[in-house]
DNA sequence: AATGATAGCAACCGCGTATGT
DNA sequence: GACATACGCGGTTGCTATCAT
C-alpha cells in the first residue's frame, strides 16, 4: 500500500508552466496570499495544478526578489564553504544567499560549481597495488628541488585507501605526503600538505615519535608559500567511515546530514581526519614513490584515537595535542589568516553563517526541537574546524 | 544538414517532519 | 498518544537548447 496521492493526479496538469498559469497564480497570491494551504490554493486560483506544484512554482520562480543568472564569486564561496560544513542541505545554504532558491543552488552546484572545483584538482589514475613501492627516503636536495616547483604549477592529489597498504608506514618516517581525497567522486575536499624532511627547515611535518601503536606528528612551518590557495585552502573533510561510502577510501558522496548530527553528538567535534595521498604531479622521483600516509582519528576527547595507517588500524596518541590541534585538524603552528581565494573562509565566518541560518529557521518555525537543531548547528560549526584554513 | 551527446534547468516524486484533531 | 493531513526538503527525472561529430 503506497502513500496516498496529495491530489487527483488524473486531473492535474503537469510539466512546464504557461504564462497564463503563472499570471493566475501570482495574481491570486498577491491578492489573497497562500492562505497557508497549498493543497486548496490551485482550486481557488482556478488552476488545474497540484498544490505542491504551485508551491514550487511560487517559491522558485514567481516569488518577489528571486534572483536568476550567474552566481558571483562570493556566492560561490559561501556555497562551497557551507557545503563543506553541512553538506547538501540546500535550504540552509539558500538561506544565506538572498534571492537564491535551494533548487537553484542545487542545480548550480550539480551542473557547474562542482565541475569547477573538480577542474582544480583532477584525480590521477592510481597505480595498482602490486606496482606500489615503499618510497626511498628522499634527500633534502630532492625535497627542495622538486616539491616547490611542482607545487607552484599544479597539485594533483588523490587519496585512495588502497595506497595505504604498506606497513612501512608503521615505522618512523621522516616524511610523508599528505592529504586529500580527490574530487573524483563528488565531494570536494582537498588539502594537502606535503613532504617533509625532518632535517630540513622547509619541511611541513615530521614524525616525532612512532611505536607500534602510536604516532605523533608535528607540522612545521615552511612550505605554505608553495601551495595554491585556491586548492589548498578549500575544504577539509573528515572522511569518516559513515560519510565515506566508497570502498577505496575516497568518498563517492559525503553526506553531512543526519549521520553527521549523530556522529557529532557522539564525538562532539572531530569525527575524522585524514592525511595521506598520492601525487603524480611531482618529479619522477616522488611520482614513483607514491608514498602516502593516512590518518583517521575519531573521538578526540580521548587521548588515543583510532587511526588508519597503511590501511590498518592504528592508534594516534593525541595526549599532547593542543585543543586547537584537536579541533582544527591543523598540526603545529596556528593557521595564518585566510587567503583571498573566493573559496576560502574563516572559521568564524562560517560559524556565523551556520548559526544565523539556524536562527532563520527558528524564526520560520522550521526548527527541529526533537533533534535539537541548535546543538546540531553548533556541532556542524565545530565540524568545520576540520579544514585547514591557512 | 542530420544526428547524437551533453549541459542546464524546471519540475516532479517520495520521504521525513510538523501540525492539527 | 494515535492518526491524518500538509509542508518542506533533497534526490531524481525529463525537457530543451546547445555543442560536437
Amino acid at each position: 500500500m503506497g502513500r496516498a496521492p496529495c491530489c487527483d493526479k488524473a486531473n492535474v496538469k503537469k510539466g512546464p508552466w504557461s504564462p497564463e498559469e503563472d499570471s493566475k497564480l501570482k495574481d491570486y497570491i498577491d491578492k489573497y496570499g497562500t492562505g497557508g494551504n497549498w493543497i486548496a490554493l490551485p482550486h481557488k486560483a482556478g488552476l488545474k495544478r497540484c498544490g505542491k506544484s504551485c508551491r514550487l512554482r511560487w517559491l522558485n520562480y514567481l516569488r518577489p526578489n528571486i534572483k536568476h543568472g550567474d552566481f558571483t564569486d562570493e556566492e560561490d564561496r559561501i556555497i562551497c564553504t557551507l557545503f563543506a560544513s553541512i553538506g547538501s542541505r540546500w535550504s540552509i545554504i539558500a538561506a544565506q544567499l538572498p534571492g537564491r532558491t535551494d533548487n537553484d543552488i542545487k542545480n548550480y552546484w550539480n551542473t557547474k560549481l562542482k565541475k569547477k572545483l573538480m577542474a582544480l584538482a583532477p584525480p590521477p589514475p592510481p597505480p595498482p597495488p602490486s606496482q606500489r613501492k615503499p618510497p626511498p627516503f628522499p634527500s633534502s636536495h630532492q625535497s627542495l628541488q622538486y616539491l616547490p616547483s611542482h607545487h607552484q604549477s599544479s597539485n594533483l592529489f588523490s587519496l585512495n585507501k588502497d595506497y595505504c597498504t604498506s606497513n612501512y608506514y608503521y615505522t618512523p618516517t621522516k616524511y610523508f605526503t599528505s592529504c586529500l581525497d580527490s574530487l573524483d567522486h563528488q565531494p570536494i575536499s582537498t588539502i594537502s600538505h606535503n613532504l617533509l624532511n625532518n632535517n630540513n627547515s622547509t619541511c611541513l611535518a615530521s614524525t616525532t615519535s612512532t611505536t607500534n601503536s602510536t604516532l605523533e606528528f608535528q607540522i612545521q612551518e615552511g612550505l605554505q608559500q608553495f601551495y595554491n590557495p585556491m586548492k589548498e585552502n578549500l575544504l577539509m573533510f573528515g572522511s569518516d567511515q559513515t560519510s565515506c561510502s566508497s570502498s577505496d577510501g575516497s568518498c563517492s558522496q559525503i553526506s553531512y546530514g543526519k549521520e553527521i548530527k549523530q556522529e557529532d553528538h557522539q564525538n562532539h567535534q572531530m569525527v575524522g581526519f585524514q592525511v595521506g595521498g598520492y601525487n603524480n604531479n611531482y618529479s619522477n622521483v616522488l611520482e614513483e614513490n607514491n608514498h602516502k600516509f593516512m590518518l583517521n582519528y575519531g573521538n578526540n576527547n580521548n587521548s588515543t584515537s583510532t587511526t588508519s595507517v597503511g590501511g590498518d588500524q592504528q592508534n594516534v596518541n593525541t595526549t599532547n595535542w593542543s585543543n586547537d590541534q584537536k579541533t582544527s585538524g591543523f598540526f603545529g603552528e596556528t593557521p595564518p589568516p585566510p587567503s583571498s581565494s573566493p573559496y576560502s573562509s574563516t572559521l568564524e565566518d562560517v560559524k556565523q553563517l551556520i548559526i544565523s541560518s539556524s536562527s532563520v529557521n527558528n524564526v520560520n518555525g522550521h526548527n527541529d526541537d526533537n533533534n535539537n537543531n541548535n546543538n546540531f548547528f553548533t556541532d556542524a560549526a565545530n565540524k568545520y574546524y576540520y579544514y585547514y584554513n591557512y
